[in-house]
DNA sequence: ATGAAAGTTGAACCAACTTTCAACTTGTGA
DNA sequence: TCACAAGTTGAAAGTTGGTTCAACTTTCAT
């Protein structure tokens, strides 16, 4: 998925503020942009990458960059916002496929595994975030374990699964989430170990837990 | 706990390769800069962080530190070597004080969250060392996930947990690990709920699953 | 006591970037 | 068509911070 596929709207709120293109060339170079500078961070992390590196990657001239940008940091946080969102747009629709809440998260975490697989600058690009954007990095996963919150808090009401209360679910967002980040990183960015297997024994796990 | 409070020997060998310290006084000299690259790590991140700044804590010249380290990369690979074996010694022994392997597992859960309450240093350090020093970090989370491995197989061996083929016990070693250490970030870096509470609610999660 | 090895010092060097800017090009509405 | 706004360019200025090194001090074995 390249950023030129996704809107116009959502592409323009990327650039720094009061630096939004106003023309189509423009909207069309803070994409080229935005697609070099995912590439770059995701390849060489951010320290190592450098606003020249992004603006050869994207054919424009050094001083383009800063017609859309304030510095590195900015492309690198409208990034992080971005790739939250991918993430988020590409497991969501996994999670209604299920018999029940579980097993839509079992279909979760098998489509978050594929996405990463197949997208490992995405996960790179957030895990950085915690250094060179802590506050999008802490909204993404505050926002991700709300989620998985409410969803655990609606089994519950269905009687599908033991009700807790709020602390507790919050221990188990968290909990579920850590599990689905690690392993991640290590049967989707490490590892190709089938996605299905993967989550069908998490899915256990949770299910009915690890004891005899 | 200092860099400092450890072994003479644990220490020399953090030094890069050839300049081991030879005499108390270089000993003493690599102790201060140690501790002054956590302090200075743990703080600013690795990409704020510069050698001057690190001197500078230590109270010795920027040349000196060019006496026992390469490139400021190298201090850091040291310290993510020494902090893995940190978090280890410390979480380690409340593992045997269990009623059983799960209860072991709790408490050493219980022992992690206190340990990275009290040294956020060395939670942010290992994180960042997936950038900063690849190799390390995966090292450190390959051999932590090993161990947890070895201990569900002698748990299931023992007949306390059900028993599973190879990838299921690593996916099972791998999901607890991410469990903790994002329980680790969310109750022990950023918030301050008690750990008892916390490792409780993940054992029952862990004993009997979420299912009603 | 003494000299060789070990350790310390910080100014200076240097490579690598970020950021600015004035000139130039392109697009568009009237 | 044309004038002005928007966008593009890349050389150059400016900054930062890693790394080197030759002079100097301390340690310690003999």
């Amino acid at each position: 998925m390249s950023i030129a596929d996704r809107t116009d709207e959502t592409n323009a709120t990327l650039a720094s503020e009061g630096k939004e293109p106003r023309t189509a060339r423009g909207e069309k170079t803070l994409r080229k942009i935005l697609d070099a500078a995912l590439g770059e961070f995701g390849e060489r992390g951010f320290g190592d990458s450098s606003i020249v590196g992004i603006t050869t990657r994207a054919k424009v001239a050094l001083g383009t960059f800063y017609t859309y940008f304030d510095s590195k940091e900015a492309v690198f946080a409208a990034l992080v916002g971005d790739m939250s969102s991918r993430v988020r747009d590409h497991v969501a629709p996994a999670l209604g496929n299920g018999t029940d809440g579980l097993d839509g998260e079992r279909l979760a975490l098998e489509a978050y595994l594929a996405f990463v697989a197949g997208h490992k600058e995405v996960y790179r690009i957030i895990d950085e975030a915690e250094f060179v954007d802590p506050a999008g990095f802490r909204a993404h996963y505050e926002t991700t374990a709300s989620r998985i919150a409410a969803r655990l808090t609606a089994a519950a009401e269905r009687g599908e699964i033991v009700g807790r209360d709020e602390l507790a679910t919050e221990v188990r967002a968290w909990a579920i989430m850590g599990m689905n980040v690690f392993l991640g990183l290590r049967f989707g960015v490490w590892g190709s170990e089938p996605a299905a297997d993967v989550a069908a024994e998490v899915n256990s796990l949770l299910r009915r837990g690890l004891e005899r």
